[in-house]
DNA sequence: CTGAAAGCGCTAACAT
DNA sequence: ATGTTAGCGCTTTCAG
């Protein structure tokens, strides 16, 4: 089929062992008549449009210089910035000759065969490990990096500085003057490290300053319900993520209330829309590419074995994203009228509940 | 290292080939002696962790299960519904024991490396395929499918029927009651067979109501520019895509402008947020998904030999998703006042041209 | 149905 | 520096 180093040792009247040197340039050259001789063997190889087989390369060489992606929700993986982590991720492999699979992890462990069988010679877990992927990737001593994940404290791993952003921002609606502010997390949101982070710094930030948190895990209807209520509701909210705040101010729209006069209203990510928002939103954004590009470096430097376990203290094996808060414009002092109230001709169906504090 | 066929061969007291019969099930398992033996063989393979080599299999067999996903534009592959596509490529890829790989085409060639040195079976190709790419992947026959992309009319494809999209939005203003409708394309936006697709939707739908058709290939400032002549303005836009919608909208909206109530807006796509925008955008909405999962069909079937060429005649393997026109908030028969007119104090800097009729 | 053996194309250790 | 040789682990004839 295909030229092999053979085809071209035949032509050049050399072992193929010699084109094989010459070709991955191990040869020094030093003495001319080689380095006329192996002018010759690239010249035949470009002729016949020589091209390593990577399958016989990746078998020899017993690694294959794939890397894995690993997420367990398929819409998770290029939703809001992430599409940035996985971008900074291809970009920065290819600097370093490595390349990505995804790897989506299914019920039925069909992401074994690809992982554990040697497909891939590391691989890079998304948002959320599940302990029988931990597991497997473990026995088998799959090299190993977390994005966006704090979920094993033994592997190497990339987190945001989720708690500090939250914290900025729940600091800046209070140094406009709000005393009530909500912390919204959408209940479609998955499990996941980021939600505990935030929600500790908004805490923090709360009881810094004497006011009484309000932590919301519910939908956005329910939110509304709250926010309806005239006087008797906070007048700042901050969201686990720009989706949230997309929902919110989009309902508020419906009801004709203003941000931020109505309500102050905060983000997570910076995902690209928020800023074309109206009003542009305030949010919390943060260098997304940068983990993608940090996650190749802390790979690769695993694969090359530099990253060596240091007994339990993994603290040269984290890194933590900063965080920038970016105001925009839906957050202001809160307006000192009574607030907003339901319209007559629009109530809700159902009753109106204070949304559920969840966990 | 890890355990082989030939380590288990050792412990059963058989021949290697017979583990590898016995592994992937080639034997009947008629005889019942020989029912017993291989119920054996399959209890030591489980016993030591037996998992095939990838590596060695792909050598051996000359295929490695991979497909490759290429593109040239980074900032497109993941950009408003194209994340879909990857993910219905990708979920339907794993039905059928494939995997997908990343491969931005770079400049320097390294794609070459993976996609013509047989890590990959056969590629996809992203919206758009350069010349030299489409060499390449030719020289070496390696099977290809087109995604979003008409560019190369003898292979498999798929595209999304932006003629009528376009059409359809468009005539639906008109139907509204406007006549002038200008289609905006951004001026960032990379050369694509859909650009040209929708114009020719747009023109034709002017043209049948006898309406004449005004095309700006600029910037949203200078499309805002023209908004703001008061009466001598369109009264609809049709966006190229939702983003250019989104930009106009925030331009609106920072102009104090009103939408629909001062200009009509369509985008195209129906990405996510859209929905929520204030008001809901009025767009084109497709089965993103379904062209990632037709592709994988498409090139699954290709490899299998099922799609061979036929003399020139690509209609068999040419697929059209069809769109939908979603009716939303942005849209509404034009007012019958002057319209807008530049605010005195926030006129803009620079000149007041028209936009460029670009080609 | 089973075992022996060839082969997939490249790398690397070893001897020259 | 070059040639020889032995793998890498699996699939697949080909005899038996």
């Amino acid at each position: 089929m295909s030229v092999t180093i053979y085809d071209i040792a035949r032509q050049a009247g050399v072992s193929s062992s010699t084109v094989a040197r010459v070709l991955r340039g191990a040869t020094k050259g030093d003495r001319k008549d080689s380095a006329q001789r192996a002018a010759h063997i690239r010249r035949i190889a470009d002729q016949l449009g020589y091209r390593p087989n990577l399958r016989a390369r990746s078998f020899s060489e017993q690694r294959t210089k794939g890397l894995g992606l690993l997420y367990t929700d398929d819409g998770w993986v290029f939703e809001g910035v992430n599409d940035k982590v996985v971008r900074g991720l291809v970009t920065e492999l290819r600097k370093h000759g490595h390349h990505l699979t995804l790897v989506p992890i299914d019920e039925q462990g069909e992401w074994k065969e690809v992982v554990l069988g040697g497909h891939v010679d590391g691989c890079l877990t998304f948002q959320y490990l599940p302990e029988p992927v931990r597991q497997g990737i473990r026995e088998v001593g799959l090299p190993c990096v977390l994005l966006g994940d704090n979920s094993d404290p033994d592997v190497p791993q990339i987190v945001v500085d989720d708690y500090g952003g939250s914290y900025a921002a729940t600091r800046h609606l209070i140094s406009l003057g709000h005393r009530r502010i909500a912390l919204f997390v959408h209940n479609s949101v998955k499990p996941h490290c980021s939600i505990g982070e935030r929600r500790s710094g908004y805490e923090a930030a709360m009881h810094d300053h004497q006011l009484t948190p309000e932590f919301w895990h519910t939908s956005e209807s329910d939110v509304m319900d709250v926010l309806l209520r005239g006087a008797d509701r906070p007048t700042g909210l901050l969201c686990y993520s720009d989706l949230e705040a997309t929902l919110i101010a989009h309902a508020m729209w419906q009801y004709g209330l203003k941000i931020p006069q109505h309500l102050s209203l905060v983000g997570f990510n910076d995902k690209f829309a928020t800023e074309f928002m109206t009003p542009p939103l305030t949010t919390v954004g943060f260098d997304a590419n940068r983990i993608g590009e940090l996650g190749a470096q802390l790979i690769i430097r695993t694969l090359a074995g530099e990253l060596a376990e240091t007994n339990g203290d993994n603290t040269a094996r984290t890194f933590q994203i900063k965080t920038k808060l970016i105001v925009r414009g839906s957050t202001s002092p809160p307006e000192s009228n009574d607030g907003p109230r339901r319209p007559a001709a629009m109530s809700m169906r159902g009753s109106v509940d204070t949304p559920s504090r969840g966990d």
